[in-house]
DNA sequence: AATATAATTAAACAACTAGTGAAATAAAAT
DNA sequence: ATTTTATTTCACTAGTTGTTTAATTATATT
């Protein structure tokens, strides 16, 4: 269900619906929060987003901060079940690293607002992120997809670097995560749009053969 | 001048210095908005941590716009005097581009002050660095160097892929960023913490692997 | 030394903001 | 038919926050 499904369906059959309100509440939210901040966004502004009334925001979520919370758990539960829906099984190593890069650097693109909630979590320590342990959405399949292609691939001879795959993860996401989230200045400050339509495959490219040429290159 | 100089100096000789006052108040507010944001730095805040009054905040800075741009433009201008002290000129270009990867890595690390900046920057879309155009630092010497280790090193023949300056930039840039940049919710996030200081020569060398193994390999 | 200028302090203002209380309404569930 | 639950309205508080008015005093100037 999409915001807009939301609230066109509304009213259409029943006149209250808890479940669509408090949905919608944490869909306009997560928008809020993702561009403003936990400290710079408005409960008053998020309540007239939405169909609703800032009481309910209250009445379900009761504070504003464990509403930023519940929008922190639902975003981190979305990319784990994205990440679920992921399958290199049965190819062969330097493919399927290759295709894991550039899964990663679609969804950044086409999910920019949960990198600016972990940009803002990281500008205020992780504070909340760290408070709820317990968060779901804490084991990213991700990590084994990487753990298995990574042994598969020094099994067959093609891997030859000593680098496990938290570290291979990090290098992909730093570079796709850069690339959404400091757009601005980087525009500002060079010129150049890294998210400008046309360059899109080529930086697409690039994070692909860097990973590769990295893992199957050797140490000297 | 640091804080601390200007802090303990302060009344020794003269009971009014505008330029330490004015500094001291820069120098707060560059922690607060780095550490805060925009929106989330508070004005009493900031004079609270300075030997001054909130007033003199407005006296000197007119608002507390005009002080976060001063600070956003002074954390550049240093940056780019940082840069200036780079020299890679009469190096091999492997030697070179392992550099001034190391390099970035190690200002990252020592400055993670203005990464901070820049990232507060981007959540609000890099309104005030796009503003104040004609912002002094802008032509970052990095760049500079940058291409003409690239071009000698397509001269020499050592470098076989065709990028420029600003996406080797980009990737090295992107990894020292992330690294310490979303130190906190990686670490909640998989349990490693990336600025830990064990593991930083694995990542300093990491990034000059990466680099120089991406654009020494040729493109299939 | 007298005067003017610039730096500094103390206090107040006005707008904003998260959260609450209370009361009323009515749709759904029992 | 009755109870429960969801929803709206709206005024209000208590605390915060960016900004200003006015008075004071150190330093520079004449």
């Amino acid at each position: 269900m999409t915001i807009e499904e939301a609230k066109t369906t509304r009213d259409e059959q029943r006149l209250r619906d808890p479940e669509r309100t408090k949905f919608e509440i944490l869909a306009v939210a997560t928008q809020e929060f993702a561009n403003r901040g936990f400290a710079g966004a408005r409960v008053d502004e998020i309540a007239a987003k939405t169909r609703t009334t800032k009481r309910m925001i209250y009445y379900y979520f009761g504070s504003k901060e464990r509403l930023y919370v519940a929008t922190l758990e639902k975003s981190y539960e979305d990319i784990r079940v994205t990440e679920q829906n992921v399958d290199v099984e049965n190819l062969d190593p330097v493919t399927a690293i290759r295709l894991l890069a550039e899964f990663t650097f679609d969804r950044h693109e086409a999910n920019p607002t949960f990198s600016r909630l972990v940009s803002h979590e990281n500008m205020q320590n992780a504070q909340f992120v760290t408070a709820a342990s317990g968060f779901p959405g804490l084991e990213r399949p991700i990590i084994k997809m990487l753990e298995q292609v990574l042994e598969h691939g020094r099994a067959d001879g093609v891997f030859h670097r000593d680098i496990d795959a938290l570290d291979v993860h990090m290098l992909i996401s730093s570079f796709c995560f850069f690339r959404i989230n400091n757009r601005y200045t980087f525009a500002a400050n060079f010129g150049r749009d890294p998210v400008e339509a046309g360059r899109r495959s080529i930086y697409r490219q690039m994070i692909g053969d860097v990973v590769v040429e990295y893992l199957t290159s050797s140490p000297t």
